[in-house]
DNA sequence: TTTATTTTAGAACAAATGTACTAATTAATT
DNA sequence: AATTAATTAGTACATTTGTTCTAAAATAAA
């Protein structure tokens, strides 16, 4: 494995365990077996590894995001692959726990973000359409009801990791099972006769607490 | 004004405009013209600060979320109440900014937090009990459901202020009401015919976007 | 083999920050 | 007035962290 990708590894490692405050080149550097001085002539600091990391969650996110635009739509598919975009997410958790305060530092990665939000804005209104064409979901109640929908979303999509670590002492997949439950049932309300029997087999009820 | 309060008060200023990492006891020392020795006889460091200013939140908000049980209540005046309770918030953003990392440092906040949070729960599902009770809304469409909702509100709640920041270059109270009528937007579809009225009254058309 | 390039280790430096300490000054109390 | 307590300014220190630099070692290219 190249050195490049060994320091990715052990810097996600503990980012997630330390926070990137804990985490320094050093303490990184330490843990790969080599010294911080080469770790620098790799990546200049801990923000350029940050970014790196970014980049590579982006990259793999992207296909699940883009599956909304898919024409044979599918509530069962939009449950399945949200999901595994929470589980991605989950293991990059320490990019979500203090995101603000690192677009806030790093110019190049809030102007992607901000693009890319743009992008993913676009997406769910699409996919919502889509549901709706397929007898899935209600049309709009209400006018910008489902602006208000999508906002809610890119927060609980945004934030839940954060809320479970100010929220709880566990961790691991139950909770990500909690949050990404408590995401897809803003959707419920909407759903049509059709889409709220296959939202309850998709959601058995039983443990919907933690 | 006592040197304490302001200290506390410059504290607030900075760390709101700056953030909780450029904000120092020396920066702030300067600002109010002390030295940082003697701020450091007021208030040992940074955290003690922010701790200070939490409690200062918290004493602050308590009142609003406690009108979830008067008997007699109505939609509007949760509207109203939430709708304080948000400008508050924003006052204090430098808190809810990078609250998982300040909460992950300072232990006494941490447990007190999720203390609050316990009760908060409990108001949140007392307050939805009251407004079924009152007509506002329709009971419970599927097990659970209002538990999930409850869960929202909270991440909404707690989390508008860092979406605003990575969303947005705007700041003011144009961002408040937007993510304030966002989250409004969560009970919506569970009201009742009545109730649907009243919210249309309470958040009329128009802009709804920023 | 020789030369150039890349990679690595380790030392050194500068800046920032929390923390502690001393002495002076002010306010309060007896 | 005398004494005690509270407040303040200023200095000094230890630690951490990013950053830079040099020289050695390893690797690739000619």
């Amino acid at each position: 494995m190249k050195t490049k990708d060994r320091i990715l590894k052990t810097a996600l490692r503990q980012f997630n365990e330390l926070g990137t405050d804990q985490a320094t080149v050093r303490s990184i550097a330490e843990e790969v077996g080599i010294s911080h001085g080469n770790l620098c002539y790799h990546y200049k600091n801990t923000d350029e590894l940050i970014e790196a990391l970014y980049l590579q969650l982006v990259a793999e996110i992207s296909p699940f995001a883009e599956s909304a635009f898919r024409p044979d739509i599918d509530l069962q598919e939009v449950w399945e692959q949200s999901w595994l975009t929470f589980q991605l997410m989950y293991r990059y958790r320490f990019l979500l726990l203090d995101f603000a305060r690192i677009i806030r530092r790093i110019d190049s990665m809030r102007q992607n973000f901000r693009q890319l939000m743009v992008v993913r804005r676009q997406q769910f209104h699409h996919g919502l359409q889509q549901l709706i064409h397929r007898g899935w979901m209600e049309p709009e109640p209400l006018p910008g009801q489902y602006d208000h929908l999508v906002t809610q979303f890119l927060i609980v999509g945004n934030h839940w990791i954060t809320e479970s670590t100010i929220q709880f002492e566990q961790e691991g997949e139950e909770v990500v099972r909690y949050y990404h439950r408590a995401m897809m049932a803003l959707l419920f309300p909407y759903l049509s006769e059709k889409g709220k029997q296959r939202h309850k087999e998709l959601a058995p009820d039983g443990k919907s607490g933690l």
